[in-house]
DNA sequence: CACTTACTGATACCAGGTGTCAACAATCCG
DNA sequence: CGGATTGTTGACACCTGGTATCAGTAAGTG
């Protein structure tokens, strides 16, 4: 207990899921791998930083050659999230957007700044829930938990003297 | 540092804001005391478990007596918050919802059955905010937390043997 | 009481998201 | 392979929650 002198991955060491991977994923899970569904993949696993579906919309929509409809993007994100490949968080903004990380329980810390953001595995409500749900009374389901901030090199471009208005 | 065998206030003493506190703390940050505001207060103050905006209006709009529009409301809940006689949650399904409680940095287990929100007053990212920051090197600068699950009572009526439709 | 200025609220608008359903196309199977 | 099955698509209409505008109203002040 009290073990987190350090996070569980704070450094950015990704897996780098491919296409390939997420397809077999999506197989397995019995989901039919269609074009569409191909298209939202590869533009999902393009985005390095949290993704909303209207940026997934605008970068698939009718504008692009693509023109995957809207209800499908949502879908398909949906399902992404729901099979562990994305994890849905929620912006400073209040709405929720889509990372690419590896699978399991995570948090993240967001850059208000740049949209960077860093998971870590540490959940400190695994450590609070009993005492929680013993003085609540409550049966504890689940929770949520962002973390807000600013990357190191959005703190350093602030520090810059401000442009003329560029 | 980790004194966290209770938590703050799980036990609901609520101090019971009146309506005249809540004037007053709108007359000392320089608002207005007009009929509108009145009215969301005495509405808000009326709700004991959280509550969102649309639910205001629904208290309020053109349907009951008053008539108070909808922007109006928006905007008094906002004050609300930003005075702390509200604070603004998000609940389970995404959306906020606002409750009154005593003032001060809180965070709240809800319960997804019947709505009843126990505020606490211990928050773990205090305790993570310094590895967290060293590990990440992001300066935080906020954070999101909510618990989900289902209270005492609302257990107990699921134990219950199901209805026949009712 | 009259004046200033904050506040109101109708309206129009917006973003994000969902429900429908006929057309379509992966996959399966013979 | 070609056809049947059934999951999937996407245009469309629709919805909820929330915001910008701005002429009109009414708190507060002296
Ligand atoms: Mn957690
Ligand atoms: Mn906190
Ligand atoms: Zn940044
Ligand atoms: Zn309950």
């Amino acid at each position: 207990m009290m073990k987190h002198a350090t996070l569980g991955n704070a450094a950015p060491k990704l897996p780098v899921l491919t296409e390939q991977n997420v397809e077999s994923i999506l197989v397995q899970h019995g989901y039919r791998l269609t074009r569409p569904r191909l298209a939202v993949i590869s533009a999902a696993l393009r985005h390095r930083h949290p993704f909303t579906a209207e940026q997934l919309v605008a970068d698939l929509g009718t504008a692009n050659g693509g023109a995957i409809g809207r209800a499908t993007i949502y879908r398909t994100l949906e399902i992404l999230a729901a099979v562990d490949v994305l994890t849905r968080l929620i912006q400073a903004d209040g709405h929720p957007a889509y990372i690419c990380d590896s699978p399991g329980h995570r948090h993240h810390i967001v850059c208000s700044g740049c949209g960077t953001a860093v998971a870590f595995t540490f959940c400190p409500i695994e450590e609070l829930a009993p005492t929680l749900a013993r003085d609540t009374a409550f049966e504890i389901h689940d929770h949520l938990l962002e973390v807000f901030g600013v990357c190191p090199s959005c703190q350093d471009s602030k520090r810059l003297p401000p442009q003329a208005h560029a």
